[in-house]
DNA sequence: GGCGACCAATTTTTT
DNA sequence: ATTGGTCGCC
């Protein structure tokens, strides 16, 4: 077992070998702070904590899978709190939301984005809100951020003008809805355990004790939320530990304030600070480069990253004439990198966009060159999939009438939405979960409603799918795809469909998902598999040893390292993006994603931009990023292949 | 009332 | 690529 203490500087032994009373780690991009977080924990455990005593929170589950194996390989012991916040607070809700008296049970299900929007646009349609006048996605953004702030409805009802009162109306029907469905948002997740402990100051030292030591990674991209929840769970041994670079905070627009990280020290003055101001990742040129870019920003606190690497290469910054001039170069260059002996594992290219990967696909494909896209459309976003976890929460969770909607629609079976709707029109008057009204063997007699031999069959349909036992988990999922019909109905269409072999292709690999799952957690319940699901991130599917390139956006890369780095479409609308211009600020929070996305490379990086690009379906003519003439011109090589003929010869 | 077929609209970044 | 809306047909 490797010794906790080995190969540390002298300011990473002294933030590893800390003990009681809060700690801010201020750790610069590739400063070595993973390692420092780990060995910490390690290093706790060594001294006589019980790994259950730690409470670690991330932002994405791989940071937390990473952090247990490092942890295990120090201490032969993992840690059973290290997770992402949204899945600790998961957990912690799944025993304790009752308390909340608020009508939802542990069974409760957790909503993604799409879910909340159908929510959403139902209550919207309930108070004769137009969708064409306010964008649910507009809606759900006003929601999401009057929950950061811990506004209720209630609180907001004072809000003056026609338009945020009808706003404030569709947020407390969509709250009442919620609750009726047994259901949450992810932002609920951070909020119901932080009113949780707000109004229950015996369940907060339950907590305190239980967690002796908390330790918060990435804080500077924390919301109010998480801040709140961290200051809750901190005791009054104020045994906290955060790290983040204030360099790094790339999610403003999702609530983050990464003044939380500056004003750690006001909230907590006993804190001890530590900087981690050495580079062990990339070389002197690159780094120059970084910091010379970051420089530019002026709301900051003074960081100068240094290191003692090799001097490297300088960073290259290519402009091409268009789009499709840009894939090719890049695709030519990652195979020109991989004959010279670099691993394709070794390189990613980063992008602002998610719809920016197009061009670049095809150009691997036609190369064929594997590679792995992290981002775009989720496997668990697919529409097969969903339906298929539909059938689950349905299972975990009766009063999920979203879920019913979706199994009854996906099932072709003569059971549309009117038929549904009446469903849930009675269930809500008895007073009677929906699913548990459809699946009960009386149901004929109890539907008061013009019961139909489809409808019928549906309740007993649905009376089967009910007695499918949810553990153990794998073959509860194999035998709800087996119930559900769905492949035998894809077989059908395979002639016509195109795309009904993947779909058949997906059920199985959600089938296959499911068994992995079981053989990991032979203990797991069906609501700890859906509770995965739905917490997985896209990051979390990046796997490094996979022999591919990779692909993702600049917001994806962070945490990541990689050889040889390739940013594509730096251009003003892309980087900074359109939608942050007029807004200072903004453009900082851009700057510190590309400082982001060229301090992932270890030996080279090179950015690119394309003087016209295919943007809807016209041609467009670019401006190069403002942050390229940023870049100190004696340690970059610009290159302008703008002209070059050979984009009319490979046709 | 239900369903299949077709057309349009949406995507900045995501737990 | 999914979804929501509309239309014609059962």
């Amino acid at each position: 077992m490797p010794d906790i203490l080995d190969n540390l500087t002298e300011a990473q032994l002294e933030a590893v070998t800390h003990m009681e009373g809060p700690m801010l780690v201020v750790a610069g991009a590739g400063s070595g702070k993973t390692r420092v977080v780990t060995r910490r924990i390690a290093h706790l455990i060594s001294r006589g904590v019980w790994p259950s005593q730690v409470l670690a929170m991330t932002f994405t589950n791989k940071a937390a899978r990473e952090m247990v194996e490092r942890v295990e390989a120090l201490t032969g012991e993992r840690p059973p709190w290290v997770g992402t916040f949204h899945s600790a607070c998961a957990r912690l809700l799944r025993r304790d939301l009752e308390k909340l008296e608020d009508g939802r049970t542990g069974q409760f299900t957790i909503y993604d984005d799409d879910d909340q929007l159908s929510v959403i646009k139902l209550c919207m349609k309930e108070a004769n809100l137009n969708q064409h006048d306010v964008a649910p996605a507009a809606v759900r953004g006003r929601i999401s951020r009057a929950k950061c702030a811990l506004q209720d409805p209630e609180t907001l009802a004072g809000d003056s003008g026609w338009h945020s009162n009808q706003m404030v109306n569709v947020y407390a029907a969509y709250e009442r809805r919620l609750r009726e469905l047994n259901a949450v948002d992810f932002d609920d997740l951070l909020l119901l355990v932080v009113r949780l402990l707000e109004g229950n100051a015996a369940l907060r030292d339950v907590y305190h004790s239980r967690f002796r030591f908390l330790l918060v990674d990435e804080y500077q991209d924390t919301n109010r939320l998480q801040y709140l929840l961290m200051r809750l769970l901190t005791g009054p041994a104020q045994n906290v530990h955060v790290t983040g670079d204030p360099d790094q905070s790339i999610y403003s627009w999702r609530g983050a304030e990464y003044r939380n990280i500056m004003e750690f020290r006001h909230d907590f003055p006993a804190a001890k600070v530590v900087r981690l101001e050495q580079n062990y990742r990339s070389t002197q040129l690159i780094l120059a480069v970084a910091n010379e870019l970051i420089s530019f920003n002026t709301t900051r606190i003074e960081k100068e990253l240094f290191t003692e690497n090799d001097l490297g290469v300088p960073a290259r910054v290519v402009k091409l004439a268009g789009d499709r001039e840009e894939a090719e170069w890049v695709v030519e260059r990652v195979m020109e990198l991989r004959l010279e002996g670099t691993s394709l594992r070794d390189q990613a290219v980063f992008y602002r966009t998610n719809a920016q990967s197009r061009p670049l696909e095809d150009q691997l494909l036609r190369a064929g060159i594997p590679y792995q896209l992290i981002g775009g459309t989720r496997f668990y976003q697919r529409k097969e999939v969903k339906d298929v976890i539909a059938h689950l929460q349905l299972l975990v969770n009766p009063r999920d009438a979203v879920a019913l909607h979706r199994v009854a629609g996906c099932r072709a079976a003569g059971v549309g939405a009117k038929s549904i709707e009446a469903i849930l029109a009675q269930s809500a008057a008895d007073g009677v979960a929906p699913m548990d009204l459809l699946a009960d063997p009386d149901f004929r007699r109890r539907y008061r409603g013009r019961c139909s031999a489809k409808l019928a069959e549906f309740a007993e349909w649905c009376r089967a799918l009910r007695a499918i036992p949810g553990s153990p988990v794998g073959d509860c999922v194999e035998a709800v795809v087996e119930h559900s019909g769905l492949l035998p109905l894809y077989e059908e269409r395979e002639d016509r469909d195109p795309s009904a072999g993947d779909r058949m292709d997906n059920l199985r690999a959600m089938v296959d998902r499911a068994c992995e799952y079981q053989q990991e957690h032979p203990e797991a319940t069906l609501e700890a598999l859906l509770q995965e699901v739905a917490l997985v991130s896209d990051v979390d599917t990046h796997d490094p040893e996979s022999e591919c390139l990779s692909l993702m956006t600049l917001h994806a890369c962070k945490g990541l390292e990689f050889p040889y780095v390739f940013v594509v479409g730096v251009e003003e609308g892309y980087l900074p993006h359109l939608n942050s211009r007029d807004n200072p600020d903004a453009v900082e929070e851009e700057r510190r994603l590309l400082y982001v996305g060229i301090t992932r490379s270890r030996q080279a990086v090179c950015l690119t931009h394309a003087v016209t690009r295919f943007l809807w379906d016209g041609v467009q003519q670019r401006v190069p990023s403002r942050f390229l003439k940023e870049l100190p011109n004696t340690q970059v090589e610009r290159l302008n292949l703008a002209g070059n003929a050979r984009r009319w010869s490979t046709w």
